[in-house]
DNA sequence: ATACGTTGTTCCGAATAATGGAACGCATGG
DNA sequence: CCATGCGTTCCATTATTCGGAACAACGTAT
């Protein structure tokens, strides 16, 4: 599963300061990683010599500055997100509550861009993170319009069960209904007491994203529905204009060329 | 200068493809840097296997979501961030224009968070970049309050024209006034047309960072600077209070040990 | 249509660079 | 004060990376 090569073990000493809170010591990750002490220690320094990761005044390692431009420099290379962001920042304004971009990459639905609300269900998945297909408004989104994009489930054991025929009618009808709309609902099926609605973002007559609403469900009841469904849906539609008037931008495929030379 | 490891290798393509705009080919990332084309695509593959790299339909490289999510981590993981960045909204929700957070790390000076205002200026420096020293607000309060913080600007030419005395006396005039006050101004010597007031964030007795409100400059005109700078004063001193309570800040500490070797 | 200049990819012997155990100096604390 | 932990350095061994050459697949110009 885990080629052993010399960038693999770096990545994933990288991947190991992530997930800790705090700073970890040499040893904390040797012995977490199985990698004997001195090895990390020549990891550790070459990482540090590009300022992939620093050492505090305690001599421990954390991850580093340079992660952040690199980061960074990721979601502004990514046109979509420098369209959409003043978009969710001002729905997220307008109903008070915190706004998603979401997107298929490699397959994998990944959250680009976040709005904070003003309530109190901050940082539910934090940019950058891959959020489920099948439980999610945007993931629904993706399998009714352009299911495609993402990669079936690892193949695997492919869902042995038999599925009954009314299960499949019910779910075409769902589909059909979600592709007629633009909009897809998810209700605490991926996180009790979240629900979420997210609208389709074109790219011409590509889906290139999903622009999602989260709200507490409790809170969800005491509001209008069809007004937030109506709010998402502007903003997704106004999304979708203003990024057709860019050349074709694939999530893949990049355009002028540029010649590049 | 380069020491050349495998690491370093990788790293560079990573930087490298960080620098381009738009997606790479392994030919021109090879005749880049100088390796053989062999050798990148290995490199390629394996941080293609961890996600640091993508590759879109076009068999173009480009850097990977991955690091989207290390370095949305690397400031989450900042404590500093997070006890401001209520402040900072704040400070930008009653001022109306954009707010930032920044902090020396390694002896640089990194835009560690930011809010933006209603205002027409958005995104002028974005998070995790860098900004110079002694054209920004928050330079001159680095300068005033805690120069060891910076690093010299890399030698070099150290400004070989003779610096008049008088002018040397007005520089530490100025120091001395911000250091006094805690507060430090710019007024388009970074930017044409961009003002700015940064108030210092302490911890302590130590220097943690500087929150910066900036403006246009017309729109200061018609404002009271004086109002302006105690708003970015009491959100300062929030800040610092906060910052307080909790135990010594792991700060900084960079130089890469210098060393290795 | 043919020949060419690309591209990305695979292969394999050679040599370099990563490996990891052992020893060192330095803190901490029982 | 010795014991235990840490981070760091050293070095012979070996596994890993290296990189030229050969390959197939496009796209372009002849």
């Amino acid at each position: 599963m885990d080629q052993t090569g010399t960038i693999e073990k770096a990545t994933d000493v990288l991947f190991f300061l992530h997930r800790q809170s705090a700073g970890c010591g040499i040893s904390d990750i040797g012995r977490a990683l199985d990698i004997p002490k001195s090895s990390v220690h020549r990891l550790l320094s070459a990482l540090a010599s590009r300022g992939l990761v620093e050492k505090d005044d305690t001599g421990r390692y954390r991850t580093g500055m340079a992660l952040v431009a690199l980061g960074l420099g990721v979601l502004e290379r990514e046109p979509i997100v420098q369209v959409v962001r003043p978009i969710l920042e001002q729905l997220a304004l307008s109903v008070g509550e915190t706004c998603f971009l979401v997107a298929a990459r490699g397959g994998r639905l990944r959250v680009l861009e976040k709005a904070e609300g003003t309530g109190f269900l901050r940082a539910a998945p934090q940019v950058g993170a891959e959020v489920p297909h099948r439980v999610t408004a945007a993931g629904k989104l993706y399998l009714a319009l352009d299911p495609e994009a993402l990669a079936s489930p690892v193949d695997g054991h492919s869902s042995a069960a038999p599925v009954r025929s009314e299960e499949v009618r019910d779910g075409d009808r769902a589909r059909i209904r979600i592709q007629e709309r633009g909009l897809a609902w998810n209700r605490d099926e991926w996180i009790a007491g979240l629900s979420v609605v997210a609208g389709a973002v074109y790219m011409g007559d590509r889906l290139v994203g999903a622009l999602a609403l989260a709200l507490p469900s409790p809170a969800l009841a005491e509001r209008d529905a069809h007004e937030l469904e109506q709010q998402v849906k502007a903003a997704a539609e106004e999304a979708s204009s203003r990024l057709s008037g860019l050349g074709r931008v694939p999530g893949s495929a990049w355009p002028p060329a540029a010649d590049s030379r």
